[in-house]
Order: C-alpha cells, then structure tokens, then sequence
DNA sequence: TGACGGAATGAATACGTATTCATAGGATGC
DNA sequence: GCATCCTATGAATACGTATTCATTCCGTCA
C-alpha cells in the first residue's frame, strides 16, 4: 500500500502556510507574506516558499483571508434570474471584474419578493462590494444595503441615484433620439409599449419618448405588456394592432421582438404598416434576420464604470452617478419612407 | 454629536455573536449554537438571541463559519465568458442551487489559455463544489480540480465522464433525430457546420448526424464555423452555399442563426432551396420570426441535476454521470416537402 | 570602533465562528 | 431518596491567515 504522500496530503487536506512553512524550513509568517507582501520577503526566501508551495499544491484559504483581513477580493451582485438583457450585463460585469482580479457571487431571484431574503444571505458575505441590478429593489432596501456593504453600486437604475452610486444609460434621452427619428421618418401616429410600468428606467423611457414626440405633437399613449419578455410583446401587438399607429416605441429589445413577431403574425408588415422601435441594443437586434431600430446601451462601457466605482473608487465617501448616452442603431424596421 | 448607537455600531462594524451574546445575557456558544443549530437551543433563550440579533442587525459571517466548519454554501462556476447558451444554463443552474440555498461564485474566462489561471484562484475559494461549464478544460485539469473540491461536475462535458461527474443532454442521438427527419422530409444530400473541431460535444453532434445521414446513405461533410457565434455561422454561408446543399445541420442555434441570415442575404430560401437545423434549443429559436426546427436541451432537467450531485450527492463516493434525451423542435426551416 | 538604521525574519496574537468538553439542573427510574 | 440520564448552557479551543512587535543581522556613518 505504497502511495505518493505529497498526492495524499493533497487529497486529505489541502495545504496550509503552516505545512508550507515546515516544507521550506521557514515561519508561517514569511510564507503568509510571499503571498501577500512578497516585497517584504528576500529573494532567496521567496523562491524556497514558492518551491515548497508548488510542491505541496498550496492555494492561500480566501476564507481565511477575508476573515484576518477584513474584506474580500468577491462582489456580491443581485440580479433577476431571467431577462436577456440582464444575463449580458453580468456577462460585461464579470468580465470587467475579473480583470480587475475580482470575482462575482452571484445572488439570483425569480420575483420580487424574494428581495428581502436574497439581500439577508447577501449581508452574512461581507463582499467588498455590491452591484444591484434590477429595477425592483426598493429605495429603503437599498439604503439599507448601503450601510453594510461598502461599495454599492445600483445599474440602470435611476432612482437609486443618491442612495447608492448609480451607472446608467440616459433613458429619456435615448428615447428622445428614437422619437425624434421616428418623427423625420414622417410618424404621425404612435404608442409606446413598456414592460413594467412600475420600473423607473420604464418611466424614464416612456418620459423621454412622449416628450420628444409631444414637441412634434405627436400624441403617445402607453400601453403596458406586463413582463420584459419576448412573450409578453408578442401577446400585446392585439391590442397595439387594434390602435393601428404608424409606429410603436418599445421599450425594450427583447418585448419588441415579440411584439414584431406578434404584429407580422396578424398580417401586419414592419414596417410598411407600423414601424416599430426597441431598446437596449441586444446583439440579437443586429441579426440580420431582425435589424432592429434601437437604442444601443454601450454595455461594455457601463460595466467598467460600475467595475470601476466598486474596485477602484472603493474607498470614495459619497455615492457617485455616472450616466452614459447610448447611440442610435437603425435597422429596416423604421423604414418607413419607403411607404 | 448624540447618534443612535446602534446605528453607529452597524456602520463602524458589522456585529459578531459575542455582541449578540452580550445583548441577550448569554454565551457566544448559544448565539452561535441558535443560529446554526436551533434545536439545541431551548425556545426561550432562542427568542432572546434572535431579539438581540434583530436589534444589533447581525448576520453570521460566512468567512469564519466556513473557516471553521471547512465547508461553504458556495459553488464554484467556471464558465465561458461570451455565449448565449452558457449564459442560459448559468441562469438555470443559478436558480437550481439558489433553491437549495447555495450561491454561486462565478469564475469566467475568455480564452481557453486562460483556465488555468481561473483554475488557480478557484482553488482559494474552498467551495462547496465546482462547476465545470465548458468544453475547453482539458482533462488533466478536471482531474486536478476533482482531487480539490469536493464534488465537480462536468457540464455538457461527455468527454470528462469517468474523470468528474458529468451532465450532458446526448448529443448523438439528438443529431441522428434531426438527421432522420431531414431524411423523412427527403433530404439527399446535407452539410454539418461545427463551431469548433476540437470540442467534444462538437465531435459527438457530428458524429451522431453522421452516423444517421450514413444510414440512409447520405454523405455528410463537415465544416468548421470557427466559433460558436452569429457571425461565424454568417461568414460559412458562403461555403455552405458553393455546397448547394438540401439542408445544412448546424452544431448549435448560436451559429445556426447566422446560418441562416448568411444564407438569405445570399438569396438562398429557407427552407425551399435549403433546410436547417440547429442544436440546444434556445429561446430564440422558438421565436415566430426564426422557428428553427433544433434539438431543445431541457436546460432545467440538465441543472437540476448537476445541482443534485453538487449538492445532494455530495458525499457520493464516485463521480455519476447523467445522461438525458433532449426532444425535437419543428419548425419552418425544415419544411422542405413544400417543394 | 561604536552607534545607528534598515532589512529580513520569527513569535505571538486576533479575526468570528463551530464544536468539544464540562457542568448544572431537572426529570425519571428504582 | 439516591443513582441515572437528558437537556440546556458556558468555557475553552481551533480553523488558516495577516499583522504587530520584537529580534537579529549587516552595512554605514561619524
């Protein structure tokens, strides 16, 4: 029963810096410091505690890292479970993060309500960081977060601004720009479909839309589909087919496919008969199969500014917004001079 | 300067148990004991601690109870950075373990050069258990990560079966039953486009279409996107269409998709001059406006039970692999009896 | 040559919790 | 009424690391 101790160990009990202390002949100390202050080792040292390192597969315990240190390299991030949108921007986030040597703990919740007991689990890490994405938690939750966790960054989330930093694209504007295009389009018609009429970035985006469209007098109800979904477009193109506009504002990517496809299942053409807008600027919207009319939130640039306030300005007393403008995509479902 | 101490406390540091011991007049033991294991608390001195736990705002911290315990609610994900059908397992798995109080820390990559670094830092996180979500970790690194961290799971990884324990949709058999109902709906002569050779699920898609296509005395070369994305699968159009085809099965929907507006910006009709399929089933592909007839994972079935052996099975000795049938979707782009 | 200072290291301690061990009451058995 | 057992609790310790404090060593300057 002879066996290779070095494998053993490993699979017993990882390494300590004890064990690796013994290994190279030094103090627990030195080796804690090779790893965390390795300028405060000699040269020489620091190669014995490296090699003994390698040899016995020694990793440094992150928990009990943070737990001497008082903070950790994990930002906790509390995101809704589904929505195309959202699995994008902790595509971005994750990405920016990990360049920044930052990992991502991720806390996921199918319904609002599940907000309170999300944000208590979140409480118990003590993350040195925390990004809230999602429209639906409340100011007070918030705030509350705010007091616990360090850094606490809120995205695309407008009201949140001043409780906690914010990173947002400029809805009202990015709607202002798609209204306004509609309008030298020649629409003298439109509706507005939105998700959730509660949301704040919804509000925003239907605030910007109306006005802009006021100023060229043209009117636009709104009109609410119930869910950010593909689904939930596709059901309400009834009701916006029964208003007939000349256009519909969506306002976001993934409800205005559904709301095209809804539409085209009705006979209606995109965009001869109703030309039809979206928001976010999903890379689905660039397929050529859709080439969707939106606004393009410049995804990559929002997460390295939430990256950004939660690693670097980590140490900033007050919360900071930062807000960024999307830019206008224009795909064949606003072609509407070709009537 | 008077200020409500215990708000003050809250924002200086957050509090331990021995505060909350101290607050309801009994030991660390029994505060540590109430929150970790209640039924040795009796239901008086329970109430008393979660009282002065609620006054103080206290939550554990998850640092040192899984120092101490060596054991964390954490699972490890190490997953590719970009891909639409990753991001939708990761949001499936997510909810899965959320359900069974686990979080997920997530570690992505964009570059398969890259794991092994990723590989590096997952190891100073003990996590409860690893999830291996990509076809580009090579074998000798699962088996390192398996003699780590206590259970791991290969994710759609067929290859890693016997190293790790392994959950995949069968990748064969989907693509014999897309390939038989090519054949079904006439098909004479085919194409398979892949994302990349060298994956494995790749090889086992190509191999079951194959093998089908073979059967019924069908040819079937391959040709390599390049990638899993829209626009690999746009830029092949061109050599699939030199090809000429009756249908052309693509590896996954990501590519599909681009297969398909690559083959329409070509003038090619779908399905009337050539059929396609895809694989995995994503949302998008049940859009109205794309209907792509493709194999649909049940994505949900796949992560309940990774979460199962992550967490459940956890003590199982051996690593079990989980083998499940996915079921054909129908759409337009396979209805080529209409010629 | 002696005093001084910086660099490198070790010993010891603290972080907040889970858990073992010991102890104090009750309740139960005869 | 005594021995026994079970429950509830407290005291003490260990988990693996970072960090402070003290010590040693060596080079430098006067």
């Amino acid at each position: 029963m002879s066996r290779d101790p070095a494998q053993h160990d490993a699979a017993a009990r990882p390494a300590t810096s004890t064990d690796v202390a013994i290994e190279a002949g030094v103090s627990q100390a030195t080796v804690a410091r090779t790893f965390s202050a390795p300028h405060l080792v000699s040269e020489r040292t620091r190669e014995r505690v490296n090699e003994a390192a390698a040899k016995l597969g020694y990793a440094p315990n992150a928990f009990a890292r943070g737990l001497k240190s008082q903070q950790s390299n994990v930002i906790g991030a509390v995101v809704p479970a589904y929505g195309e949108y959202w699995q994008n921007v902790l595509s971005a986030v994750t990405r920016e993060l990990a360049a920044r040597g930052r990992q991502l703990l991720l806390f996921s919740f199918a319904d609002p309500g599940e907000v309170d007991d999300v944000l208590d689990i979140v409480r118990q890490y003590r993350v040195g960081g925390l990004l809230l994405a999602s429209a639906s938690i409340r100011p007070d939750q918030l705030s509350a977060m705010r007091r616990q966790s360090s850094p606490t960054v809120a995205f695309n989330q407008p009201a949140a601004a001043g409780l906690v930093s914010s990173v947002s694209v400029d809805n009202e504007a990015g709607c202002r720009l798609l209204a306004s295009h509609l309008v030298g389009q020649g629409c003298r018609t439109a509706v507005f479909v939105g998700g959730v009429a509660s949301i704040s970035t919804d509000q925003a985006r239907y605030r910007g839309a109306a006005r802009e469209m006021g100023d060229h007098g043209v009117a636009l109800p709104y009109i609410e589909a119930g869910a950010f979904s593909y689904d939930a477009g596709y059901a309400s193109a009834e009701r916006i087919a029964r208003l007939a506009p000349d256009a519909v504002m969506v306002g976001s990517d993934e409800v205005a496919f559904g709301v095209i496809d809804g539409l085209e299942s009705r006979g209606v053409r995109i965009p001869e008969d109703i030309a039809v807008t979206g928001f976010d600027g999903l890379p689905q919207a660039s397929w050529a199969g859709i080439d969707l009319t939106t606004l393009v939130q410049p995804t990559d640039l929002l997460a390295r500014h939430a990256a950004e306030l939660l690693v670097d300005a980590a140490s900033a007393a007050r919360p900071s917004d930062v807000t960024v403008d999307g830019h206008l995509r224009i795909g064949r479902t606003t072609k509407m001079s070709s009537r």
